[in-house]
DNA sequence: AGCACGCCGACT
DNA sequence: GTCGGCGTGCTC
């Protein structure tokens, strides 16, 4: 027998199906992994079978081992993987682990062993490094395995270049094992295994000589003890710290079990009762669901409409029809009452599966659903893969958000993975949204999805009315700072009567920085071309786009003057809130406030519980949860998002706009919302404002389609990218060059070719980045064209050291 | 992307 | 003379 297979080592230019023999009485099934020999140097490699068909396969090379007793992935799975495949220009094993949870991964451990009988010393002897590996291994008795050799090597990158020499010369031998990584149950705990007393006098003494060391103990003496993953956040002290403190007996590590199941918290619930309004978009969306072919359908329902009301009764009935149902919601943190709301109802079928999920916990969930024991499946975007048995049902809440849309290979968008698996697999397909994405209502708007509409807001009360405040005349009347004057009289009228009020500022990663008073520098990142982000929390610098850290430097490194932190959003606004409202209390939440010990839910109920006056934040309290209390909600610099270069600008600052002001007047007071600006007459500010949402959207896809951008057409992102810039302008512009060669031949598709130009954070991780941007119809042929010219870079000499992946509509 | 094969400059 | 540099081509 032959087995089609796909490998994890074949990257997209080579990627294919492979043909390998099945030993005599192998049992082998598609949908089960393998290991089989790949390449000149027959390295081994996982792969998953795709098909079996009769043959010999004399000439074939042979699987070497089955990873799995039963498949992993049906058939249905399997054509789910082609098509992410084919849709997102990823190999099929990329998209085939973007469905399976971590948990069922095998890890491979290489080991190492010294080929007896040769004269290493020699063969070695200018090699130091490669020596010292060869007298380590020696003293183990001539083998080791690299986990070990890494924990007894400094330098990570030399014990790799000298393993490779040692076998490349072959002097060393390799073999693998391979074990399923272990199901974590368990979390590591360190604690001080000295007094306190002797941990802080040792640390004291060791401040110059040892500093990480030191600030582990200190941090140690006055905590007690901590998960050694928030130890090594707060310190910068790695693994090997750690474990240097434990040899010398200072530390104690300790292993506590770790939930494997986040409990759920089910909330007391009431049989579902919908309003009239609520009612007749249920029964249109299941007159549509009795159909020969369900479809898809957008439930448009302003906030407060109580679309959860109609997902819960959907779900209802799915399950009453034996079928399984699925909830995409852009971020679990934000929905705590949802997934007990879920719980009430439907107990112990309900799974939530999300990226912050441990390992086994994962494994778990996904277990359970794959064997029917949950139904009903709540979750983030990978969730969309979950193997849900008889699904009947695929709800995206939310749809625009931009959570969906997966920010690496495979770069799928979960909303449409969901249109494919409904289509395929005779599901209904809901979309909920109160500012839905323009590529969605247009669909509806033509007929190919249905309409159903949810106007009025569940408790009757109006929207919040909504005042613009011009920032320009704030300016000239000579008030520079970020509260305007309207702004500032309703935030004391607010807190004087004893309600909240929350500002957000519109601003992504408003970070605080270092800035030398002396020279005016800010420490950059040695690997990215931006400067670093100051946690306060922990005093180390932290680069938000490679995850460099180092502590903050005591002194400017250019200049030696001194540093202050600066902050730049939420920081300088919390200062000015001070003055405003002096003795009153004020929250902030952003990247300084939020941390592994006080998670942004935990400041969210501290904000309602304690009824803080005011909550100052950036993108995170733009979602947040319902606070009866809330009143007034400022948007501090509302045309920010307005500048991004991005065709979705227009569309995510209306939607985060809207989101924002609905905050306000959740409860039975009447709220109110202000939204401070520098273009007041900019009509998306405008229409946010009025929260006319059919009025932005005739505009918006009227603009669109002159534009050449979803719906009308894709925007297709190419990104290169290089250790050398040259190169990568180079290789970017040669592949401009093959395509406009494509494009110019007869029955060629018509396409828009924008750039290259360097991305806009040009280097990250010492990589230099170039884009070129396209707008395209998004068919099947076209698709051929784009992923043949990729392979045919990838193959080009020219294009050597440059890497180039694609974006489909991308959201920055 | 790896990895092996293959052809030219600095050491025993 | 050989070791070792990296340019080139293939992966069932």
């Amino acid at each position: 027998m032959i087995a089609q297979t796909a490998v994890a080592a074949a990257v997209f230019a080579i990627d294919k199906p492979y043909s390998y023999r099945i030993p005599e009485g192998m049992a082998v099934a598609p949908g089960m992994r393998v290991t089989v020999p790949f390449g000149r140097g027959n390295r081994r490699t996982e792969a998953i079978v795709l098909q079996c068909q009769p043959g010999s396969g004399e000439e074939l090379k042979c699987i070497d081992q089955v990873l799995d007793d039963a498949p992993v992935l049906d058939d249905a799975g399997l054509r789910l993987a082609a098509f992410v495949r084919e849709r997102y220009f990823c190999t099929y094993y990329e998209a085939v682990k973007a469905m399976l949870p971590a948990g069922l991964w095998y890890e491979t451990v290489e080991r190492f062993t010294i080929v007896p009988d040769v004269d290493w010393r020699t063969a070695a002897r200018r090699r130091p490094e490669a020596l010292r590996v060869m007298e380590r291994l020696e003293e183990m008795g001539g083998a080791a395995d690299y986990p070990w050799l890494r924990r007894q090597s400094q330098d990570e990158e030399a014990l790799q270049s000298a393993l490779r020499y040692l076998t490349g010369k072959k002097l060393l031998q390799t073999d693998s094992e391979r074990f399923r990584r272990a199901s974590d149950k368990t979390e590591r705990l360190a604690e001080l295994a000295v007094p306190a007393e002797e941990a802080a006098a040792w640390a004291a003494a060791r401040r110059r000589s040892a500093p990480v060391q030191a600030a582990v103990l200190e941090l140690l003496s006055a905590a007690g003890g901590s998960s050694t993953k928030e130890l090594c956040y707060f310190t910068g002290a790695t693994a090997a710290t750690l474990r240097r403190l434990e040899q010398l007996g200072l530390l104690a590590m300790r292993e506590v079990p770790a939930l494997r199941r986040t409990p759920l918290r089910p909330a007391q619930v009431e049989p579902i009762t919908l309003t009239a309004e609520q009612q007749a978009a249920y029964d249109r969306l299941c007159a549509q669901w009795d159909g020969e072919k369900p479809g898809a359908a957008l439930l448009y329902g302003v906030t407060g409409s109580g679309k959860t009301m109609v997902y819960l009764k959907l779900i209802e009935r799915c399950l009453a029809r034996g079928a399984s149902a699925l909830l995409l919601v852009p971020e679990i943190g934000l929905t705590p009452q949802l997934v007990s709301l879920l719980a009430g109802h439907f107990g112990e079928q309900v799974a939530v599966l999300h990226s912050r999920l441990r390992v086994g916990e994962r494994y778990d969930a996904w277990k359970r659903i794959r064997d029917g024991g949950a139904r009903v499946v709540v979750g983030t975007r990978s969730a969309v893969f979950a193997p849900l048995v008889r699904p009947g049902l695929l709800i995206v809440d939310e749809e625009q958000e931009h959570t969906y849309q997966s920010e690496n290979a495979p770069r799928y968008h979960a909303r449409d993975v969901a249109l494919w698996r409904g289509m395929r697999e005779g599901a209904l397909v809901v979309m909920g949204s109160a500012t839905p994405s323009v590529e969605t209502m247009y669909r509806a708007q033509q007929g190919i999805w249905q309409l159903c509409r949810l106007p009025s807001r569940y408790n009757g009360r109006a929207l919040p009315p909504v005042e613009i405040v011009d920032m320009k005349e704030e300016l000239r009347a000579g008030n520079g700072g970020a509260i305007s004057a309207p702004l500032a009289a309703a935030l004391r009228e607010t807190v004087d009567a004893g309600r909240q009020a929350i500002l957000f500022l519109n601003r992504r990663g408003a970070s605080r920085l270092l800035v030398c008073v002396q020279c005016g520098g800010v420490p950059q990142c040695p690997r990215c071309s931006v400067h670093m982000t100051y946690h306060a929390a922990n005093g180390r610098l932290m680069c938000h786009y490679c995850g460099h850290s180092e502590p903050a430097p005591e002194a400017c490194p250019d200049c030696g003057g001194p540093l202050k932190p600066v902050g730049f959003g939420t920081q300088r606004v919390e200062e000015q809130l001070r003055a405003l409202l002096p003795g009153r209390k004020i929250l902030r939440m952003d990247a300084d406030t939020v941390s592994a010990v006080h998670s942004h839910e935990q400041l969210l109920e501290r904000f309602e519980r304690e009824r803080i006056p005011v909550l100052v934040g950036t993108q995170m309290v733009a979602k947040g949860l319902n606070f009866p209390n809330v009143t007034l909600v400022g948007v501090l610099d509302a045309d920010m998002s307005l500048y991004v270069e991005s065709f979705r600008a227009a569309e995510t600052t209306f939607s985060m706009l809207t989101q924002v002001v609905g905050r306000s007047g959740r409860g039975s007071a009447q709220g109110r919302a202000i939204i401070q600006t520098m273009t007041p007459e900019h009509p998306v500010i405008q229409l946010a404002a009025r929260q006319d949402y059919d009025r932005f959207y005739a505009m918006e896809v009227a603009l669109r389609q002159l534009r050449g951008c979803p719906p009308f057409r894709s925007v297709m992102v190419f990104h290169f990218s290089g250790l050398f810039e040259e190169r990568v302008a180079d290789g970017a512009r040669l592949f401009r060059a093959m395509l406009v060669e494509q494009l110019q031949r007869p029955g060629a598709p018509a396409m828009t070719v924008l750039g290259p130009a360097p991305a806009p954070v040009a280097r990250v991780n010492n990589r230099f980045r170039y884009r070129l941007t396209i707008s395209c119809d998004n068919t099947r042929p076209v698709r051929r064209l784009l992923a043949a010219l990729l392979r045919q870079f990838a193959a080009d000499g020219r294009a050597r050291g440059v890497t180039a992946y694609v974006d489909t509509n991308p959201y920055d």
